[in-house]
DNA sequence: CCGGCGATTGTCT
DNA sequence: GACAATCGCCGGC
């Protein structure tokens, strides 16, 4: 992965990212599930209404982490897409876990099903990425959490779909996932 | 298999 | 004080 591919608008940002690798200690998942988020303009973001402590993170620059608390309980991470100053980023919903699969269940209290981590609360807890990684460099050799290149097999197709879980742009269609030729060109959950 | 709902707390108004 | 880029459980079909 290289940091020029990781800077582009969210929506293709969010593309290029399925079938590439988040690593942390312990855990490797090959991640297949994703949704872009912008700005101004996507009054879903949470840069939508500018720079705060919590999502300052996600104002560049591309390449870093941004971890945010989700319903006071969760945590989401992103991989920003925009250099700095300005706000993009892409959340992981979704991975595979191809490396540690029994760190990653002990983590979650449970047995992983067919190794996935569905959700971007279970995918972090599972890959144990806390808030005091927010704002590390994915592609620095000793971030907590990095990313990897990786890329899809022919057989496995993107379909894109509205995102979750929103009260606002609930149409807008920027998430994106992987699903085999084989199987129903739906994303899961 | 699918829909509904309560829990729980950081963050911003 | 309201709301939230969620999750797990429960009930119905």
């Amino acid at each position: 992965v290289k940091r020029l591919d990781l800077e582009g608008p969210p929506d293709e940002v969010a593309r290029a990212l399925l079938g590439s690798f988040l690593a942390t200690k312990d855990v490797v998942a090959r991640i297949v599930d994703v949704e872009a988020y912008g700005a101004a303009d996507d009054e879903a973001s949470h840069a939508y209404r500018g720079q705060r402590m919590a999502n300052r993170s996600m104002f560049g620059p591309a390449g870093h982490l941004y971890v945010y608390v989700s319903y006071g309980i969760h945590r989401c991470a992103n991989v920003v897409c925009r250099p700095e100053g300005e706000a993009a980023a892409v959340l992981v919903r979704g991975a595979v876990v191809v490396e540690g699969v029994a760190a990653a269940s002990a983590r979650r209290g449970r047995a992983l099903i067919a190794g996935r981590l569905d959700g971007p609360g279970r995918l972090c807890q599972g890959l144990g990425i806390e808030l005091g990684s927010d704002g590390c460099d994915l592609l620095e050799e000793d971030s907590p959490v990095r990313l990897l290149p990786g890329a899809l097999e022919p057989a496995e197709h993107v379909v894109a779909a509205p995102r979750i879980g929103l009260t606002k742009e609930v149409d807008r269609p920027w998430r994106f996932a992987v699903f085999a030729h084989s199987s129903r060109p739906r994303p899961s959950r």
